[in-house]
DNA sequence: CTTTCGTATTTTTTT
DNA sequence: AATACGAAAG
């Protein structure tokens, strides 16, 4: 028996060898579940099974990349890269896009993200001359994916008279309306957002049952990481695909469920064994990750949800260090500390930068933290918030790609139609909008087929429009000459994007400039890397015809990406700064967890109900259980809120810890508000309400979907909160902000499993294109390469908004203090038109050149 | 049509 | 604090 199921302990063993059949592995964190599942597959494979019968969803790219990597070391030759692995969303991204023509989309189809969603919301909502005050674009475009990951499709919603009745009650009675022409606006843009990926594919099997045997007979051993974080979308897809062999392995822990706000549901886990009956059930319980301590201590937090599954739960290694809590009056303090603590633990304990990570609540945390540990020099990286992808820059060049690839994406064209500025504005857009409308045409389309004159474009606006449509047009014919990168560059140079930010020169414009170079950067890669396979894969058999990568196939990949998915070589050793959501299933030897205070962690939002509370708890116990070592918890008495000063108590996560778990200097003061007491002992299970998990020994559970929710009062909205960063060479990802969907609304109801058919829409332009190359490689470390880059040099003068403030002071060697790069020293000064431009050596931070007028440096 | 300035609003969490 | 949006000036 090979060594690596050896290595298995015999329940986990058992959980491995047993493939046939239907096997349900729950168990608590660091049990070595996904350990399981990876020896399960190379197993399999050892055994024969041929690597592309096996589907394997994991809950990131990231995930699935490791596994895969993981899989490649066990099992000989390069049988792994032939399972289909990957996560919901990607995996079925490529079957749809090898099936759109079934659908009446094209295989090109752009996915949206939630930003683009967004805006179509917005738009639709506009379109029906709704007010956005009463229909506010977040909370409906929420409920548009709340209803898709229930499978809700617009005609399902209007035979579905209770959901309506809720609309009428919630006094938005138009959502319908908006609903249907959104969906009309995705299928016409050729589009599909992030819902339409689980709910195509939903309808692709319901629809076409011959579509459904083939993958059916093709996956005949289906496995599912993080299933307790699953959807109803994504349970039927997998019970649909399963329900023929058999051969479904899925592995949890409903205590790490986290994602009900994006409509997981645990009960997909708990009816798992009444879906497949006959299921085996693997129960581990050793934990082999983290301290006695740091498990005990968790095991105490989760045992106060109520609705659970009771597991054992035990640590054979060392008791191991207590749990440090840390107070401090603010949050920059208590950034500080943390800071010197991790710098502390780095030097005496012998361990790496990339062995700590930083955990937090909310990502507008991260900002103390990142500019705490900058001005000590400590190296960092953050994940989440505003990611590479969701920078203006990049989606102003994504969204030129998107238009290239795909004419139909009206989106990409009302974004970048007037960016960079070109004098077309929102009257000439509406015309073009119009004009396209009467014919039945892409706006694209509508541009450069229609005359000009008889929709009204003439004089100048009609010009820059048809320099504009030129300029899309012909990009778009060298596409499939092209290869990717070279059209990227020039779409890049002729969109006039790379010369205007060159021109600006101010700090962001040069962060601009340095993201659009990762991005082009990041095709070259990509481009090599399906060289190098193409290459692999033809010394087998005979010379493969040196296929052109387009652009096309780049984009395809890029679409669903986050800043996670990217391991770039210059990121390691560094502290990792992210959110507990995105941190659930990894692991560090030591962890922080920031921002322990009621109202924060457990998030104010989440408190109305038992069942946002225990959510909170489960994340809270995520949190702990991703250390290794050791853990520390901090908590500030005030913190910057808004702008704003607020107080806040420590967390009642700390009080519910055991504390001889706990090193704890200071008497933990009540996390209680004074007036707030019935909240500390919430009831459990109201009058009526169905839904309660099975109690230890049942396991099950009869309700799912329906019922037990509560209509809160002030459902928030959101927004999108940006920053602006400096430019920073190396460091791709910069901070941040927070952006979110947000709940909000009531439960959707009945996860109705009859749900309607798609409506027609135009029919599909381009059934061409290849499937989406696959495996799905992630863009590549960025090195230094920097592409040489063209475009318009600066040499008229920008029209200077006069500057220097506070002058004199400045010389070569003066020691200076910036926001975000801490301190550093003026190498070298020179007068830029009407500003002065200072190049600064910051150390750690690497050397600057920052404009005078809005660095905002502090002398020293 | 663009830029600029003032005001209102925002923060959970993410594929 | 930082952003997005709308109004008014150029
Ligand atoms: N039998 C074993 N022997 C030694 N180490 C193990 C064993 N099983 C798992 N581990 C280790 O325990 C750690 C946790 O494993 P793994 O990530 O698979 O757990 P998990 O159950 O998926 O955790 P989580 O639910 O928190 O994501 C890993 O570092 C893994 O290498």
């Amino acid at each position: 028996m090979s060594e690596y199921i050896q290595n298995l302990n015999p329940t986990q063993r058992d959980a491995a060898v047993n493939y046939q059949g239907a096997s349900l592995i729950i168990a608590g964190a660091g049990s070595g579940k996904t350990r399981v599942l990876t020896c399960r597959i190379a197993y399999m494979l050892s055994q024969g099974v041929q690597a592309h019968t096996v589907l394997a969803l994991t809950f990131t790219n990231k995930a699935a990349k490791e596994m895969r990597e993981r899989i490649a070391t066990l099992v000989p030759g390069g049988m792994s890269r032939s399972l289909w692995m990957g996560t919901f969303h990607s995996v079925f991204a490529r079957i749809l896009r090898a099936e759109s023509d079934k659908l009446g989309y094209p295989s090109s189809f752009t996915i949206y993200d939630s930003a683009d969603a967004k805006n179509l919301v917005k738009l639709a909502i506009k379109e029906l001359n709704l007010s956005d005050e009463t229909y506010k674009p977040n909370v409906v475009a929420a409920r548009i994916s709340k209803a898709k990951n229930n499978l809700v499709t617009p005609q399902a919603y209007e035979a579905n008279s209770s959901l309506q009745a809720e609309d009428r009650e919630q006094r938005i009675p138009q959502f319908l309306d908006i609903y249907k022409l959104y969906a009309r606006k995705c299928r016409e843009n050729g589009a599909m957002d992030f819902d339409d990926l689980l709910l195509n594919t939903n309808i692709l099997m319901r629809d076409f049952p011959e579509v459904l045997t083939k993958y059916q007979n093709q996956f005949r051993y289906i496995l599912v990481d993080e299933y307790q974080d699953t959807n109803f979308a994504q349970y039927v897809i997998i019970r649909r695909l399963g329900e023929l062999h058999g051969n479904v392995c899925v592995v949890g822990d409903d205590a790490q469920s986290i994602y009900s706000f994006r409509g997981a549901k645990i009960e997909n886990i708990l009816r798992f064994q009444q879906d497949f009956p006959g299921a085996k059930l693997f129960k581990l319980e050793q934990n082999y990750r983290s301290t006695q301590t740091i498990v005990n201590a968790a095991n105490c937090v989760i045992e106060k949800n109520q609705r659970q599954i009771r597991k054992k739960s035990f640590s054979a290694a060392d008791e191991g260090d207590p749990i440090r809590v840390i107070k401090a009056y603010t949050d920059k303090e208590e950034s500080a500390l943390l800071a010197s603590d991790i710098y502390t633990t780095v030097r005496t304990r012998g361990v790496q930068y990339s062995d700590v990570a930083v955990l937090y609540r909310t990502n507008a945390q991260s900002r103390a933290l990142e500019e705490a540990l900058r001005s000590r020099n400590i190296p960092y990286k953050i994940y989440g918030g505003m990611s590479f992808y969701q920078r203006k820059e990049i989606k102003d060049m994504l969204a030129y790609v998107r238009l290239v690839v795909n004419p139909r994406d009206d989106e990409a064209l009302r974004r970048i139609i007037n960016t960079p500025a070109r004098g077309i504005g929102d009257v000439t857009i509406g015309r073009i909008a119009g004009a396209a409308a009467a014919n039945g045409l892409s706006m694209w389309e509508a541009v450069s087929r229609l005359d000009p004159a008889t929709i009204g474009l003439a004089g100048a606006a009609g010009n820059k429009v048809a320099q504009f449509a030129k300029m899309i047009g012909e990009l778009s014919e060298m596409r499939s000459t092209t290869e990717a990168y070279t059209l990227g560059l020039e779409i890049a140079t002729r969109s006039g994007l790379i010369g205007t930010y060159k021109m600006q020169q101010t700090p962001e414009s040069i962060s601009a400039l340095e993201n659009i170079e990762e991005l082009l950067n990041s095709i070259r890669v990509y481009t090599e890397e399906q060289e190098r396979m193409a290459a692999d894969t033809a010394t087998e058999g005979e010379s493969a015809p040196q296929a052109l990568v387009q652009i096309d196939e780049w984009l395809q990949n890029v679409a669903l990406l986050t800043d996670m998915d990217n391991e770039n070589p210059e990121e390691r050793n560094k502290v990792t700064l992210m959110t507990v959501h995105s941190a659930k299933g990894l692991e560090f030897e030591y962890v922080y967890v920031a921002g322990l205070e009621e109202n924060l962690f457990p998030s104010m939002m989440s408190m109305g109900t038992p069942e946002g509370l225990e959510e909170e708890r489960r994340l809270f116990y995520v949190a702990l259980t991703r250390a290794k070592r050791a853990a520390v918890l901090s908590f500030a008495e005030s913190r910057f809120k808004w702008g704003e000063m607020t107080f806040g108590r420590p967390s009642r996560f700390l009080s519910e810890i055991d504390p001889q778990y706990l090193d704890l200097q200071f008497e933990l003061g009540d996390s209680r508000d004074s007036d707030e007491e019935a909240n500390s002992a919430p009831r459990y299970g109201r009058p009526g309400g169905p839904s309660r998990y099975g109690r230890p020994g049942t396991g099950s559970s009869q309700d799912y979907g329906q019922g037990g929710y509560r209509k809160r009062a002030g459902a928030p909205d959101t927004g999108a909160l940006r920053r602006t960063d400096t430019p920073s060479p190396g460091a791709r990802f910069r901070s941040l902000s927070a952006r979110g969907a947000t709940q909000g609304s009531p439960a959707t109801g009945s996860p109705a499993s009859r749900f309607s058919a798609p409506g027609t829409g135009r029919p599909a332009a381009r059934p061409s294109g290849p499937p989406a190359g696959y495996p799905p490689r992630p863009i590549g470390g960025a090195t230094s390469a920097s592409p040489h880059v063209t475009g318009a040099t600066n040499g008229s003068d920008p029209p200077g908004a006069s500057s220097s403030q506070g002058s004199g002071e400045m010389a070569v060697g003066t020691r200076v203090e910036h926001a975000k790069f801490g301190v550093g020293e003026i190498v070298a000064i020179e007068e830029w038109t009407s500003d002065v431009k200072l190049t600064v050596d910051f150390g750690a931070a690497g050397r600057k050149v920052l404009l005078k007028k809005f660095a905002k440096l502090q002398i020293l």
